[in-house]
DNA sequence: CGGTATCCATTTGGATACTG
DNA sequence: CAGTATCCAAATGGATACCG
């Protein structure tokens, strides 16, 4: 499948389906953090990433988990200790997220500055035409 | 930056603000269909696009526009005319997005499995034992 | 045709408290 | 330590109606 392919609606299932579990800000995260760490624990992963809450690492981990692309090894001890790892499909994982990893780098200048001309250009013209709001934040 | 910076918060950002543009389900597919299109209008962009609501459409394509990866020109005709294209930024985006498309096609299969296999897993464990649902959806 | 405005159900996710 | 359960506020997004 190619984006040559992307009208024919069957085919966007796969694609959309990735999506939704790459697509979350969290996933994307954790394979990253995962990728340099052959293993690592909960509270350990939980530190490295910035602003997720426990509920929400848990989630991404078990989605992961179920899509087969990440493992995870309980041992029986006491303090448990729980250890996360990708699979070998989440390893090939990376490299797709390495690449939009580096667009990111380079582009997200180009991003902000493009952001801030189009909103001050919407400001302009928001102080003219009270109308059109462009959905107002919704 | 690559994926070995993951832990640096500061460098996450970048990161983070890209896959809420990316991540999103129908700005992917926008961009994939503006790719091979050089212009397209947005009644015939919302009908390649299987599913997507006019609100959505309307939406991404300002988000798009705003961040500097879509162009929207209004040829002031009757009845009216809008055509959508890719800059030259949006363009250097197919490529990671291609990346991904990719990958989605060589292992949605794989995907579909393993969630076969824990789902059934899981299944079992739950018929034994009525706690632990795993935040049973949400 | 290409939107915008509004209403409203569903989903999402943080905070908090509790557990083996 | 590594979760689970519950509550609840906010964001998301479809449906519908209307407009230049």
């Amino acid at each position: 499948m190619s984006l040559q392919d992307t009208a024919d609606r069957s085919n966007c299932t796969a694609m959309s389906d990735v999506l939704n579990r790459i697509g979350d800000k969290w996933s994307v995260m954790v394979v990253g953090i995962l990728a340099r760490h052959d293993t690592i624990r909960f509270n350990e992963l939980k530190r490295s990433i910035n602003g997720v809450s426990q509920r929400m690492l848990t989630l991404t981990l078990r989605n992961l988990e179920r899509d087969g692309l990440v493992t995870r090894t309980i041992y029986p001890e006491v303090p448990p200790r729980v250890e996360y790892g990708l699979t070998q499909l989440g390893k090939t994982l990376t490299n797709p997220i390495q690449a939009l990893w580096n667009w990111s780098a380079e582009h997200h200048g180009a991003i902000i500055d493009a952001r801030a001309i189009y909103d001050q250009r919407e400001t302009a013209i928001a102080a003219e035409q009270p109308r059109k709001a462009a959905y107002a934040r919704g």
